[in-house]
RNA sequence: GCCCUCGUAGCUCAGCUGGAUAGAGCAAUUGACUUCUAAUCAAUAGGCCACAGGUUCGAAUCCUGUCGAGGGUACCA
């Protein structure tokens, strides 16, 4: 409907002989100026040196000479505003338009089959996911969603790293709680793991091997162990919260196939690697970044630069169209070389799109909680999805920008879980499908062909307006890559329909009224499911 | 010190890439269940959009500076 009336303003403005210009069309915020808004006369106002008003009436006319068909009025308004509002006869069209295309309604071919890559959550497995986390998962697997309602051939990537200090130090935790379980004596390394979970995965290594590797702290059963129990632990929270990864990525793959070294010697080749001090340094000073960073130590290990360049290095060589990483806060500072390398290595760094997510403040009896994996004094994902539910968590990490810090109140979000925003949305849902299956139990059947101009009330034009704009919102969302649109559009939607329940009743003895009205509740329904579908969220039918 | 992200109602946050009178939810006060489920609705109250300048027809939104919060600034990830 929106392109369609830009297409129709450009035709005017061709045929008045106006330079063309984008044509910028808004739903106003206030019903009292119509349906569609635009500043496009303000805007010409300048270029043509005329008065706003004056050049709104000649888009008017032309327009009514040309369109007449679709509007209802065309008003001129403010310093120079045309609001338009729709024919009646319009209005049913959307109505029908979202009946026959059901579940896809909402769905852009903007992506046109385009492969799209989604790298999140990317935790080494040291510790069960925590809320941090969760943010994360969220954002990324709403994002992929997203692409895909948008004509996206989406990948969900786990990149994770199972070598290292981090894990040595892990396994070396476990075989310290292995000794204790069998009455030894034993002392957690430095910087070692407090969490109960290690005593868990120590306690099936002895299930399996018995006392037979009290001597050898360095066994890599236990890290293998750790990594192990670890995952499944993950996979499972994940799986609770209705997330699947396609791909779990091991980091070590690059040192196997060799791309790690290939980089840093293509690296070198450009001049944008070079030695000093022992180390190998990116040159990044010649790429415009602030300094030159170590990409290997002089121990010989590389930084995390060097794998996440090669990283993408893969990700690119694998043919995606677009790549976006999802990341905390804590490493806004990793990308940016990242991205500037692999620019220098010949690829279009523009195809990679990074979501950075400020982090969660977790409130507990009104105090942050430090959250360390290491110190255990995390609360788990695991934990919050057994307090109030896999539906409000992911409500509650998709509702928010990702750039606002996140408070997250655990007393709230426990205590108050009847009074959580999803169960708004959610019922919702169940009310518009409880008054369908009550039409069809009191003889209404859902019937197109009926006449939907009885749909004659102000708040019925509202949810029909509204509910017409699903797809924009979609598009909205994959420009943007922010979940929260789609959140926020549908609680101004169920602001709306709650009032109209509120207001009307849709089922009763005026047969004609009452398959109008059917028509419209369905439409509300579809636009529900479709937006609770992409945020994840299940869409009961009964609460 | 420098670099990011932010500062909007008492609290938690929206605000559609610059539009018309800044919006929700909690919390407060007051009404509405013989009803298509009250997990709802209606109403009242609550604001110098941190502060000061600038850009223009028009700024919560863009630019500069100040103050405040969080994060980063390692041969940690």
């Amino acid at each position: 409907m929106k392109e369609k009336l830009i297409s129709n303003i450009s035709q005017c403005l061709a045929n008045l002989e106006y330079p063309s210009i984008e044509v910028g069309i808004q739903r106003p915020k206030s019903p009292e100026h119509g349906d569609f808004a635009s500043n496009i006369a303000l805007i010409l106002a300048k270029p043509l040196g005329k008065n706003p008003r004056e050049i709104a009436e000649a888009i008017k006319s032309e327009l009514q000479n040309s369109f007449n068909d679709n509007f209802e009025s065309i008003d001129i308004a403010g310093p120079g505003f045309i609001n338009f509002k729709l024919k009646k006869s319009v209005l049913s069209d959307l109505l029908l338009n979202i009946l026959s295309q059901d579940s896809n309604y909402g769905k852009s071919s903007i992506g046109n089959n385009k492969r799209a890559l989604v790298e999140f959550v990317s935790a080494n497995p040291t510790g069960p996911l925590t809320v941090g986390h969760g943010r994360g998962a969220m954002l990324g697997d709403t994002v992929s969603n997203i692409l895909e309602w948008n004509g996206y051939d989406v990948q969900r990537e786990y990149y994770f790293n199972n070598a290292g200090r981090q894990m040595r130090v892990l396994g070396q935790s476990v075989h310290a709680r292995y000794l204790e379980l069998l009455g030894e004596k034993a002392e957690l390394p430095e910087g070692g793991y407090e969490g109960k979970y290690i005593y868990d995965i120590a306690q099936k290594v002895i299930d399996e091997h018995n006392n037979s590797l009290v001597e050898n702290s360095e066994d890599p059963i236990f890290k293998n162990a750790a990594e192990f129990h670890i995952f499944e632990d993950i996979k499972s929270t994940l799986s609770r919260l209705g997330l699947v990864f396609d791909t779990f990525f091991n980091e070590n793959t690059l040192y196997e196939n060799g791309e790690i070294t290939n980089v840093v010697e293509t690296l070198r080749e450009k001049k944008l690697a070079y030695d000093k001090e022992g180390a190998t340094w990116f040159a990044g000073t010649t790429v415009g970044r602030e300094v030159d960073r170590v990409l290997i130590k002089s121990t010989g290990e590389p930084t995390y630069r060097l794998p996440d360049i090669a990283y993408h290095k893969d990700k690119f060589s694998r043919g995606y169209d677009l790549m976006v990483d999802v990341f905390g806060a804590d490493h806004m500072d990793a990308y940016p070389d990242v991205m500037a390398a692999i620019d220098n290595l010949g690829f279009d760094s523009e195809k990679v799109k990074v979501l950075i997510h400020q982090f969660v403040t977790i409130m507990r009896d009104g105090n942050p909680v430090k959250m360390s994996t290491r110190k255990a004094n995390f609360v788990t994902l695991d934990e919050l999805i057994n307090e109030v539910g896999a539906d409000v968590v992911r409500y509650f990490f998709i509702m928010r920008g990702m750039n606002s810090h996140l408070n997250f109140d655990l007393d709230l979000a426990k205590d108050q879980s009847d009074e959580n925003p999803v169960f708004y949305l959610q019922y919702a849902h169940a009310r518009v499908c409880n008054i369908i299956k009550r039409g069809e139990a009191f003889d209404h059947p859902l019937n197109p062909q009926c006449d939907l101009s009885l749909l004659d009330k102000e708040i019925e034009h509202q949810l029909i307006q509204k509910l017409s704009e699903l797809p924009e919102i979609i598009e909205r969302a994959h420009s943007s890559l922010e979940p929260q649109t789609v959140a926020n559009y549908l609680n101004e939607l169920a602001i709306l329909f709650h009032r109209y329940y509120a207001q009307e009743k849709v089922v009763t003895d005026d047969k004609a009224l009452t398959a109008a009205r059917l028509i419209l509740v369905e439409a509300t329904r579809i636009v529900f499911l479709n937006g609770l579908t992409i945020m994840g969220i299940s869409a009961p039918e009964r609460m």
